[in-house]
DNA sequence: CCCAATCCTTACGAATTGTAACAACTGGCG
DNA sequence: CGCCAGTTGTTACAATTCGTAAGGATTGGG
């Protein structure tokens, strides 16, 4: 289950600079190469493909905008251009000519290494792959399956219905969330008669997750003001 | 062969930003649909499914980060975010949340226009030819054929319009595919008896893919949203 | 302790969906 | 041309889901 971390290869002529990312994107879980000529950077592209490039434009003994191209036709990976020209024409040009993103200098790592990621989802088309799972506190929601799975290991399946409450609860967890919140996010008018028909869907979730009706754990009612979700929640 | 233009749809409260986008998107060669409020964009995400989505994050009635974590959950789309928030931290975590690109306003929208030719550039990998086999659970549907062939080896015949319905679902799997968008595929009429046909297209192909009507594992029914394939599939 | 507001839960009905049975249509074959 | 097998749409009725109404329970203020 665990694959191998993927590959990103950082092209920038600025020692300084290459560190910063390398750290980064070492921390967040990359394995990364560096280069600070163009020359050693296609050497190396011979021997391993890896899945990410970053490459900065201003390089001493190439063009950047040309070696963006050539990788973009020649290569699998997703290319990240880095450039301290913040010109909408330069970005719009290293876009058209193959890049998939551009980060203008200076940049914060932290960004960086969300766009890298950003590339690195599967492509959408088998996005088979990413669960909708959710676990909080022995449970487990699966969205794509429209299942519960409790701490016993019981199978519970949820409506349609009951799913959009709870994936609001689990998009806001230990977040208060009023009537009115939820009447808009479930799509419901703001009559008077969709608020019991709030009440009745909170309900049957409990009812659900087995809760205890005199002492709910996890849904909890804040009297006057709407519903609150204890539970740690983690997605993926 | 000229495919049909590109889809996006655009989701922005301000009408002059709407408006704006739609012109350089149209230009540019796309087709485009625009929503100033979250309600809107979501009923006509259940007609039709774009394939780019630009959401501004500020919106009247609904909190756009929660929204984009959906779609990019349950759409097939690239997810564009363009928010007035500047901060390093807005940009990481809409792009964790599963947005594949982030603008900031005001924009260029010769930008906006790159950025999303960007997104739709195929992925790299593949390149050739839609094929004719799909392997899934045990199962392989060969559509050059009409044959499905079972885990056990036994072959079961299927028609045309049985395929045309298998075919969708194994195109978006595990995805949400709604009345309308089948319709809309499948090329029919919004009429009220054609829903009854596709009810039974469906039936159907549940029988000879051997489900329990009790507990359908692979083709899944969402009371009033559609239905969902569920089941690893591998094309080729 | 009492009362009004708020919330929970049960039961029921309208809308949505599943599937069996039947009819219309097609194309092959004698 | 008629017959037959296979496919597909239509209709009818059963099953499921979900909102609504109604009555009971809970909360918080006086």
């Amino acid at each position: 289950m665990s694959d191998p971390p993927p590959h990103v290869a950082i092209l920038d002529d600025e020692p300084e600079i290459r560190r910063m990312l390398s750290e980064a994107l070492t921390e967040a879980g990359f394995r990364t190469t560096s280069y600070g000529r163009a020359t050693e950077f296609e050497a190396a592209l011979k021997r391993a493909s890896p899945d990410v490039c970053l490459v900065d434009l201003s390089l001493p003994d190439r063009d950047g905008l040309a070696l963006v191209h050539r990788l973009a036709l020649e290569s699998g990976a997703a290319i990240i251009i880095i450039s301290g020209r913040a010109q909408v024409q330069d970005r719009v040009t290293g876009l058209e000519l193959g890049a998939d993103d551009y980060i203008i200098k200076p940049f914060d790592p932290a960004e960086v290494v969300a766009r890298v990621r950003a590339r690195l989802r599967k492509p959408r088309a088998e996005a088979g792959r990413s669960p909708q799972i959710a676990r909080f506190n022995g449970w487990a929601a699966h969205f794509d399956r429209y299942v519960l799975i409790g701490p016993d290991g019981t199978e519970v399946p949820f409506s349609h219905a009951e799913g959009e409450v709870l994936r609001l609860f689990l998009e806001a967890p230990k977040r208060l969330i009023s009537r009115a919140q939820m009447q808009e996010a479930l799509g419901g008018a703001a009559g008077d008669s969709f608020d019991r028909a709030m009440d009745v869907r909170i309900s049957r979730l409990r009812t659900k997750l087995g809760e205890d009706p005199k002492n709910p754990r996890l849904i909890k009612t804040i009297y006057g003001a709407g519903y609150i979700f204890l539970g740690e929640v983690a997605w993926g």
